[in-house]
DNA sequence: TCTAAAGATTGACAATCATCACTTCAATCG
DNA sequence: CGATTGAAGTGATGATTGTCAATCTTTAGA
């Protein structure tokens, strides 16, 4: 917690005066921000994380059934991650007779983990 | 979407036959996806974004009723937010007087952010 | 000591989310 | 065709989320 500040020193001002003049800006414009948003909500869960994980790692190798039994949930819910993370942009899946493959969009993170740095 | 794939041959199984056997595993261990995907979820909105764009470029220069005015908000819903992180152990803060200053957390991304590049 | 200001908390509300049992769809094989 | 399998879709449900109005707490100044 013990962080090199420099607080900038404020008087309480008069009443009925306007609060401190916002004196900064983010530099994220919102639409960034909200791209950022997205892809941040869509890992915000620890099986995602791990789903994201397995497939950066083995893409094209792993069909959504050997994904089911690495988590207890049933297939529906597996596959109801999968969607989530193809709408925001992190994996794509490709279809092979029975069996669909996904895999993580190059670039995806890219931009998230850039800020993040 | 184009992305190269070496899909694995798989065979219908025997009809009763339980389905492939998993053959990858994730190597983000539970704990630590929980971890990452909490950091995450906290990220997993555009303000929250943007005050943590804010809070890393001027620690300590920044007090609460300055944030607020950057967004179209209001101060409760702000100070919601400020909570939010700072649960996820993003973000801390230190009050002067009547004020509140915000800082973002070193080494508080330094997980998530190295599992994604 | 009284008033006002900064910021946090509470309660309420609609919206979204994670999960499951059930169903549907598409593809394979006999 | 008919049966079966992998995977996605459909409600339904309980939990969580984002937001605001109202309130509370702490501090500063007169």
């Amino acid at each position: 917690m013990a962080v090199d500040l420099e607080l900038a020193p404020k008087i309480k001002r008069a009443p009925g005066a306007p609060c401190c003049e916002p004196v900064v800006y983010p530099d994220v414009e919102r639409d960034v921000a909200a791209r950022m948003a997205t892809v941040a909500k869509a890992l915000g869960d620890p099986v995602r994380i791990q789903l994201v994980d397995v497939l950066r790692k083995h893409a094209g190798k792993v069909c959504v059934c050997e994904l089911v039994p690495l988590f207890e949930l049933s297939q529906p819910t597996i596959s109801h991650h999968l969607k989530v993370l193809r709408e925001a942009g992190i994996v794509g899946s490709e279809r092979q007779g029975l069996w669909a493959y996904y895999f993580v969009t190059p670039d995806a993170l890219k931009e998230l983990s850039g800020w993040l740095t």
